[in-house]
DNA sequence: TTTGATCAATTTGTGTACAACGTTGGCGTC
DNA sequence: GACGCCAACGTTGTACACAAATTGATCAAA
């Protein structure tokens, strides 16, 4: 799960590697609304869960905190943001550009193993098309994501598309199932762009691959934005 | 997620306020300097300095480490990340790139305040060019930063540019200083750069303003490679 | 002199008790 | 019945004591 976090120097990352562990595990949940927006986290339930104390998972908490997901206030709670029409509106513009940037910046053309990971999610996906629920498909799209991000060398421009994605991905989907938004059909269109992704990595196009990528995330807001009126 | 992070509710964010503030002023020292990369930072003297204790100022360390400004490792110290070159030019390479957006994604338009404050700014500017230290000339430079990063709305885009600001532009001032650059043509080279910027804002073309952000960005990082070889 | 190990000192990481703060429910009064 | 006060409770913020880890010095042996 923390595979690629190359903690450059030696094994005194262990430490480090632990409260990573423990960010991307909440920060999960968090994307698949196993912790919706508005739930109150609780330090020391989370403390003892991963085996710890409060200090560890304080620490993970502002972490979290400082990406925007929760918010932490005296004498009430950890609490899971919620949506900010405003600051999504902001957050996916931005998302747009620096995705349209990861085709022009850094490009990593990928191995053989990318290629093998992406047809074996590919397929996943169209199994996934008529079975499949809400949460299984937020799981697989951010095993997409993270596949997808590989294909910039660009780390700190990795590092704020990561942080973009977790911020908008759940309040997307919120929004969509509260506005009743035809998820079956999102599915297919998905499918459909990651064919496209296949044969522009095929033809070794990865600017290409990140304007599909930019497409469709904007069209997938404007879909969103289209059924909320 | 940092300064202005409009801290919605209410008083309860003096709390906050506090670490923004020691966050925002070891930040300070570190880009000025005053904390040359490789510096050891002492968690207790820092606590008592600010008048608190470990805890509070563990946390702004932590902060500090998550964007790269600082590494703690057990049992060593807290030191001041050094120099490192690939990881530089990527990102002023994505730099360039975000501050190009500044003037496409939620342009402000300037009201006078603003023009006073930019006019302020380039006299001072006139003055130091002669008589001014690197130290002066670095913390002018911080200024004329957070002047123009109000040019756009979008926020997110805001703590990104400031992230890279301030982990890109210590790293150039070492090299600059070890390479022995020209700093008083630098200082006449920026100040063209403001005036040519107030021209631009004078038409209200804010994104010619930052297009000339992003040439000056891109020329300073030149001179500096160039001054390597 | 060089090399090696051992130990003390310093630093970060962790656990825990307590303070600060907001919420909620009950109780009393109007 | 409605409104307001207040106290008890739960939560986050802080302080401090201790554990874990690395570095440097010191000393002994080859």
């Amino acid at each position: 799960m923390t595979s690629s976090t190359a903690t450059s120097s030696d094994v005194a990352g262990s430490v480090r590697d632990r409260h990573d562990a423990m960010h991307a595990e909440i920060r999960r949940r968090i994307c698949l609304l196993d912790y919706p927006p508005g739930q109150r986290l609780s330090e020391v339930s989370l403390a003892e869960e991963f085996g710890t104390s409060r200090t560890p998972m304080r620490r993970v908490l502002a972490r979290l905190e400082d990406e925007g997901l929760v918010q932490s206030l005296h004498g009430v709670g950890t609490l899971v943001t919620d949506a900010d029409i405003a600051a999504l509106e902001q957050e996916y513009h931005l998302r747009l550009e620096l995705t349209e940037l990861t085709g022009r910046l850094d490009p990593v053309m990928p191995d053989g193993a990318f290629i093998t990971e992406l047809d074996r999610l590919i397929t996943r996906g169209a199994d996934m098309i008529e079975a499949g629920t809400p949460r299984e498909f937020t799981a697989f799209d951010m095993e997409v994501f993270q596949l997808l991000l590989q294909l910039t060398g660009n780390l700190p421009l990795r590092d704020v598309l990561e942080r973009l994605y977790y911020k908008t991905k759940r309040i997307w989907l919120t929004a969509a199932i509260e506005a009743q938004l035809d998820l079956h059909q999102e599915f297919r269109i998905f499918h459909h762009e990651l064919e496209a992704i296949r044969i522009a990595l095929q033809s070794g196009d990865l600017d290409a691959v990140a304007h599909i990528q930019r497409a469709h995330i904007s069209m997938s807001f404007q879909r969103l934005r289209k059924k909320r009126d």
